[in-house]
DNA sequence: TATATAATTTAGGCTTCCCTAAACTAAAAA
DNA sequence: TTTTTAGTTTAGGGAAGCCTAAATTATATA
């Protein structure tokens, strides 16, 4: 594609807050991007500018913005990276919103689609769906990639082991029984999508998506 | 302190150059900077000379740079952030390992010291050593906020629940028979940083420092 | 020691991203 | 419809970071 080279984060921004002011699809005005962004009402017109020579804002002087289709896709992705960072930090690492929030908003920038990806899946969440959702052509087969992922998102036939086990007390003590405890190798027979049919050393039995999305499978 | 804005990532990037080819203690030349940043010299003159006003850098025209103590410290704590970064990408994510520097040399600069210091500690490694080795001032009592710790750095007398653990088979099989497995809560009754004397549901037992580092805790 | 060569710095130019002040346009009020 | 006012853009300026070309300095060689 013509024009590809990577977005200053200073751009990324402004498309990004283009597509929260742009809720009931009015075009946006530049003195509300100038309030969100906290810049001065010229220099978000200068930034409007520049964006539309890229094509990725429709900009017609004195009557706002809003963002192309190839804006939208941009604005998607990093709100998506945006998201994921968030929670990793605020889930995992116990980050307080505030600072996970900021951390991310700086961090959503240099994301790549391979490392958003692999966090999207350690997260529990699985790509496919968000590849849907987020125009983001992401390979099925990339699931084999991965070092860590969860078993809602194994591969049929595979055997790996369990590493870790998100979940509260109940589930994961019925886990145990089962066979799945970290450490532990188990085979997935079958899935659907919903229902998933593991083998472990102490028998065969069936687990919904939710609590597959839960434990974590090393290759 | 003055002169206490955030650096920029170039000038970050610069003075990260300067550490890494400072092996030898000798002044670093521009010409090998100029290599290693992939500027040209008379780009990195004008950036060292920007770091030596900053107090950065102790720079004299013809004859190189070196760091400050002031100088030193920024580049101790990139080179760590970088570190835990890639380790993280690499280990737990299974990014490749080029990508995987790639990311972490863009995400270095924006790691504010809670996050690094929360993925540190979730990478099983003990903030309080990394401090000691980057003069890097963090407060013990700030494991008591994470919302995830290795019982490792678990605090005595604390209940936690168990969350998560890091092992191979046999290991995870013991454990999990003293009652360890994601879900359930443990109490650390004393520790003296090599020992560890847990109790659990079914009874009491001790770990080493290692196997304690692979278990994560829900405080 | 004098000179040739290699390394470094200075000078000046360009783009991005930010600003203020002035000019302009559109929309609301008279 | 004209005028006021609020919103927007243009004009021009500055710092950071990058560049090339020219001047300067240090060093190695003769």
């Amino acid at each position: 594609m013509a024009g590809m080279d990577a977005l200053s984060e200073s751009a990324e921004m402004m498309i990004k807050n283009i597509n929260q002011l742009a809720a009931d699809e009015k075009r946006v005005r530049t003195s509300d991007l100038a309030v969100k962004t906290e810049l001065k009402p010229a220099t978000v017109t200068e930034m409007i500018q520049r964006l539309g020579d890229l094509g990725l804002v429709d900009y017609e002087a004195y009557h706002g913005v809003h963002l192309t289709k190839q804006g939208q896709h941009v604005a998607d992705v990093i709100e998506h990276r945006f998201n994921i960072l968030e929670r990793f930090m605020t889930e995992i690492l116990g980050v307080d919103a505030e600072e996970a929030a900021e951390v991310a908003c700086r961090m959503e920038h240099v994301l790549t689609r391979d490392v958003e990806h692999k966090l999207t899946t350690f997260l529990g969440i699985d790509p496919q769906k968000e590849s849907e959702l987020f125009c983001h052509k992401i390979n099925i087969e990339d699931s084999a990639e991965h070092k860590y992922l969860p078993l809602s998102n194994f591969i049929e036939g595979k055997t790996g082991t369990v590493k870790l086990i998100f979940e509260g007390n109940e589930l994961s003590k019925i886990l145990s029984d089962k066979g799945i405890n970290p450490g532990n190798t188990l085979l997935l027979k079958k899935s659907n999508g919903k229902i998933y049919n593991v083998e472990t050393e102490e028998g065969n039995f069936s687990l919904d998506r939710e609590t597959a999305s839960k434990i974590i499978i090393q290759n």
